[in-house]
DNA sequence: ACCTGAACACCGTTCAAGT
DNA sequence: ACCTGAACACCGTTCAAGT
């Protein structure tokens, strides 16, 4: 009804657009099931069936909104380590609190990064994607041991015990914001401190 | 259309029916959005209006079946704990133990738990409910911690760190099914090992 | 008091048709 | 090659009506 513009230029920018309108429409909602194709399509200025051009089905354009938050997510967490790249240990700690920082500035963004059933693989042939980002974190563990920073132990596992704690505190926080959460800087200390030994903080 | 029992006795045994036909279709699918409202009806052989008479609205319905759930796991854990009253640090691992095979058990029943914008409380005026399961494990530390076979430290906080990880395995574990995950038993006690310091398995 | 029939405004998706 | 109009089978919810 509100339609603006009807002719689209040739080549496939529509597709961008709409995986940018989806983007903003998860970002404001902070829930899957409000992103609805019409929302989509019609933020864009074109009707519903154009969607089924460039994608399969919605769940097909969710997943590539979630491959690029996913990228955003690595980003974040990567440039945060590699601010101290002489000290293993800030480097490691930078890693945890850049990952809850992002998950905290986007609640509903990072919700769906795993949300049930989506099974589908995210790696992509190009190595990015999405678990290159637990082996960072691993290689981070790593060298924290090789430094005498951290406890031994089997990175593999120390950085599973990381990942699932920093994961529960990004989606519990979010879903029970009434609980009496500690600081987070705080908790992200004592989980460093207590599972890989790391020091108290030095700098920064 | 295959509508089996038209005239329902008096009394409210349907809203208990409805219930329990949400909670086994939440079991089945394992998503809170296969739960509709017309397969409610359908399985319980109504019509949607009559839901509407005992619940609100779907959200209502499936508040309490989360409720009904929460009751569940916190029996668990609980139940586990209970078989240890004499070995403090038994009955914290049996506790956690418990948490993630009734999360592994209940894979569907668990995700709806947590999901997000769900920010009604859940506490009920008899007490039960949400998050006294927590305080029950704010207290196992603390007996852990008088019995000398845990660390020092704030239980609250130390309690905030172990559900958080639990929550995460719990978690990403079901949507996460090709990560390479350690054995769960094995995690469980490196974690309680770690951040409580929890000696290695004695018994059971 | 309890339940149904029929309708409303939505949703994802498809298909023939337009340019 | 790219997009629309119109329809399909769904969904949650409401309202008048039946007994």
């Amino acid at each position: 009804m509100a339609r603006r513009r009807n002719a689209r230029g040739h080549g496939d920018r529509l597709r961008e657009e709409l995986l940018d309108a989806a983007e903003e429409l998860l970002a404001e909602a902070g829930d899957e099931r409000e992103v609805t194709v019409r929302a989509v399509v019609e933020k864009v200025g074109v009707t519903p069936p154009s969607l089924y051009l460039h994608f399969d089905d919605k769940a097909a354009l969710i997943r590539e909104v979630v491959a690029r938050r996913f990228g955003a997510l690595a980003a974040a967490t990567s440039t945060a380590a590699s601010q101290h790249p002489d000290d293993p240990a800030a480097a490691l700690r930078a890693g945890v609190r850049a990952y809850l920082g992002w998950a905290r500035d986007n609640p509903g963004g990072y919700a769906v990064l795993f949300s049930t059933h989506r099974e589908t693989q995210l790696l992509r042939p190009d190595g990015t994607g999405g678990s290159d980002a637990f082996d960072n974190l691993v290689e981070r563990v790593r060298r924290c041991q090789e430094a005498g920073v951290a406890r031994d132990g089997d990175p593999h596992l120390l950085a599973t015990l990381i990942w699932s704690a920093e994961h529960g505190i990004a989606t519990l926080s979010v879903a029970r914001p009434h609980f009496p959460w500690p600081d987070v800087d705080h908790l992200i200390d004592e989980l460093l401190q207590r599972v890989v030994g790391l020091p108290g903080r030095v700098s920064s």
